[in-house]
This record gives structure tokens, C-alpha cells and sequence, in this order.
DNA sequence: TACTTTGTTCAGTATTGACAAAACATATTA
DNA sequence: TAATATGTTTTGTCAATACTGAACAAAGTA
């Protein structure tokens, strides 16, 4: 019986950090994730986030806030507990996605017709190149949701592969 | 016969400058791309660049070669030119695409492998997390590049079809 | 060879933003 | 009401980094 060491769970917990704050959430809301991803229990509660991600609480309380605004996470309270815990929410990883991938998406969508709409009717050299762009990002806000709907179609497909191989 | 307003195309980079500014690459280069997306004409030289962006040469050389290495704009030169220009290569939304979107995806990924490496063989509440998190972005990494072929080959029909109205 | 033009590199500055620490607020138990 | 536990807000500090400005390099012109 192999034990999580829980030294490489911090370390992950950086990556983690690292690799969120890229996207633009601070590298203290990738910590949380990140060490909540490998916790055991897989809820953890303020005092345990500032131990062992060696944070204040202050900051904890701030970044928690921050990520159930934005989804990823859920308070969860115990009855006869004083304090709360922190967990990921089931649905964590849709919200991901579209803060990342689709929010980039529309972003150049955006982008790209506001440059057309400065160009006005002229046809130049840019107005061909932004309208391919709008092209492209359209075409891509139409079709990744659609993507991600066939996905979770096969997922439950994986699924129903599980249960029948219990 | 409209002509492009010059401070609404300064406007237009600043607004570009930010949202370059949150896929990681300095505000500059963004403030070079969005201008370079409508400026007249679509090649520009370094002396237009610091003029025009209020900026030093200094900050213009260094961010154009990021650019450069980024693969989103390329130097020219004229014959009997002493300076050179600096113009948004054709496929730069590729390389946006693949620097923004597909880079994400990969991260993520190996993220969720990292995790699932730590864990180990145990099935636990985060396990079965990381494993659906895994399953997405291996399945996006697998679709995205699909889905943009896709886009390439109905977009070859839409060049006919402009052809053919000329 | 001197001079000008063009571009790069580097040292210093300024700005941003994440974080810690402490003050503050709220609620629970005694 | 006092005392304790829990969580939030705010203020100040520090670090990262984009940017400016100046020194420097290179290459073309007179």
C-alpha cells in the first residue's frame, strides 16, 4: 500500500501554480487547486491550505473567493464544525475550459471585428487577413462546444464501460 | 471615401495590447500586432512603430524580436532602403492558435498525468477527478488539431467562391 | 576616414500585483 | 458579557518585469 508523499504534493501544488498563473489567475489560486487535486481527504479546510501551502490566511481567504466566483471550487460545511472546507466542484473542468480556451476564443473573435469595423469597406491587405482571423475564431466559437458536447457523449459511453467491469 | 481615423487605430492597439497582454506576451507586442493589423500600409518600420506607439526604439526592437521568434510577424527589406519594415506574417493566427489554445491544452494534460502519477494506483474521489480531467484534454489534444483542418478545408472553398465573384 | 543612419544591448526606473501581517468583524461557547 | 474561534478586509512591502534612455555596435555614405 503505496502512501502519498505528501512532499511531491506540494510540489505539484507549484506546478500547479505555475501553470494557472499563465492563464492569468494568481499562482496562489493554482496552489489551492492544485494541492486540493492530490489532498486526502479530498476537502481541506483553511487551517490545512495555510500549513501546508505555508500562506497566510488572509491570502487563502481571499483566493478561495476568488475561485467559487469563478466556479472551480466549493465551500462545504460539517454540522457540528466550526470552520468550513474547500473542495473542487464536480464541474471544475468545464469551467476551466471556458475561462481559458472558449474566453480566448471569443476575445479574438472580438478582436478581429472590431479591426474590421476601423477598416470599414476598404478591401487591403489587413482587411483580408482580419477577416480570415474572424473567420477562423468564428468558426471556432461555433464548433468547440459542439466538440466538448461529443466528448461528454463518449464519456458516458466510459462510463457505462466502468460499471460493467465491476 | 472613408479614411481610417488615426486615433481610433491607436485606440484599436491599446485595446490589443491588453489582450495580449493575458495570453503571457508583454503589452508591447500586442500594441505592435494591433496596430500592424490596421495600419495603411501593412508594413511598418521602426521609426512609424516608435512614433506612432508613443514608445522607445529600444522597447521596439526587443519586443519586435520576440515577435519574430514567435512567429506572428517577419522583417522585410526594400531595395535602396536603408531601414527595414516589419509586417504580420500570413499564417500568424496559426501560431496564435497554437501559442494561446493548443499550449493550453498540453499543460493541462500533462498536469493531470503528473497528478495521476502521485497518486498512484489508489482509486479515490481526486483520482477519479484527475482521470476525467485527463480524459478532456487528451481529447481535445487528439480533436483540436482536427477541427482546425476542418476549418482549412471548407475555408479553401470560401476563396473560390470569392474567385468565382470577381 | 569621418559622419550618418539604423538597430541592439544594457543599466536604471517605474509600475504592477501578489502576498504577509495585522486590524477588524462575526459568531459561538462559557 | 467575556473569551475564543473563525474568517474577512486592508495596509504596506516586496519582487517581477516592462519600459525608457543612453551607450554601444554595425554598416552604409560622403
Amino acid at each position: 500500500m503505496k502512501t502519498i508523499s505528501v512532499s511531491k504534493a506540494k510540489e505539484f501544488a507549484e506546478e500547479v501554480g505555475i501553470a494557472f498563473e499563465q492563464t492569468g489567475l494568481p499562482r496562489m489560486a493554482g496552489r489551492i487547486l492544485g494541492w486540493l487535486l492530490v489532498s486526502d481527504p479530498p476537502h481541506q479546510s483553511m487551517e490545512q491550505l495555510t500549513n501546508t501551502l505555508t500562506a497566510s490566511k488572509g491570502s487563502i481567504s481571499t483566493t478561495t473567493r476568488l475561485l467559487i466566483q469563478h466556479g472551480l471550487i466549493e465551500r462545504i460545511s460539517l454540522p457540528a464544525v466550526r470552520h468550513d472546507y474547500f473542495r473542487l466542484r464536480s464541474d471544475t473542468w468545464q469551467h476551466m475550459i471556458g475561462r481559458g480556451l472558449t474566453g480566448e476564443i471569443i476575445m479574438f473573435r472580438q478582436l478581429a471585428e472590431r479591426g474590421l469595423g476601423l477598416l470599414g469597406e476598404k478591401t487591403t491587405a489587413n482587411s483580408k487577413w482580419l477577416k480570415e482571423m474572424l473567420n477562423v475564431y468564428t468558426f471556432l466559437e461555433q464548433e468547440f462546444p459542439a466538440l466538448l458536447e461529443r466528448w461528454e457523449k463518449e464519456h458516458q459511453k466510459d462510463l457505462q464501460t466502468v460499471k460493467q467491469s465491476r
